[in-house]
DNA sequence: TAATTACTTAGCCTTTACGCTAACTGTCTT
DNA sequence: AAGACAGTTAGCGTAAAGGCTAAGTAATTA
């Protein structure tokens, strides 16, 4: 029952993940320009690419020897879209809490 | 070393943690209101109430022998503005991509 | 004041996450 | 053909996540 929201977020959760996406957002680039930043070794690197692509933040492919790898701006949208629905809803209830603050206020007067 | 996103991330990875969010964008609650459509002990649940409130998405106070849990929509906020930036950041860069796709065009005609 | 309610704390168990090294497979380069 | 380069696979260790039960505390209610 794992959901796409799980994935998003959980691969998110890392930072050398989120620095990865920030990086991408520039560009694709292949997996070893990635790891370079990075002070560990690559198997433990490319874990962590294989988490965001499992996850459809990322796509990659392979030429050569040389894999390249991307962002996938959809999933971003996916969540995106969550926080929207929260930060409605809530700001709907603020409002709600408005109008009846606004109310109250009328009857004392 | 651990961030501020990486607590919020995480937290929101977790299903259960969502739906307490969920829940507590249409206002607040007590813990045992919370916890009712959870199937999952009460200590369990109490360790995801925990984690929200470590991340800062939540707050809580007690009064007598009720804790009354509600949302705190700034770090949600958090939230938005990183993946408002890296949505820029590819943007820009897919504008530039399309400016040079245009000028590439005009050369060869 | 005794019982109930609403959490809290402590401790245990199992799975998953994240790091490592060592050894392997293809693809260039010389 | 030999060597270097770019990833990949396998396997291991430690720590944290997420679940449980049992027992404890403080506030209400009967």
């Amino acid at each position: 029952m794992t959901n796409q929201l799980d994935q998003i977020f959980s691969a998110l959760a890392d930072p050398t993940r989120r620095a990865v996406v920030e990086r991408l957002s520039q560009g694709a680039a292949p997996v070893s320009e990635l790891h370079a930043p990075h002070d560990m070794a690559l198997p433990t690197f490319l874990r962590h690419l294989k988490v965001l692509e499992d996850s459809g933040l990322t796509h990659s492919e392979k030429t050569g020897r040389v894999r390249t790898v991307s962002i996938k701006p959809d999933q971003l949208g996916a969540l995106e879209n969550w926080l929207h629905e929260q930060r409605s809803t809530w700001e709907q209830r603020l409002d709600r809490l408005a109008l009846l603050a606004a109310q109250l206020e009328r009857t004392k007067t």
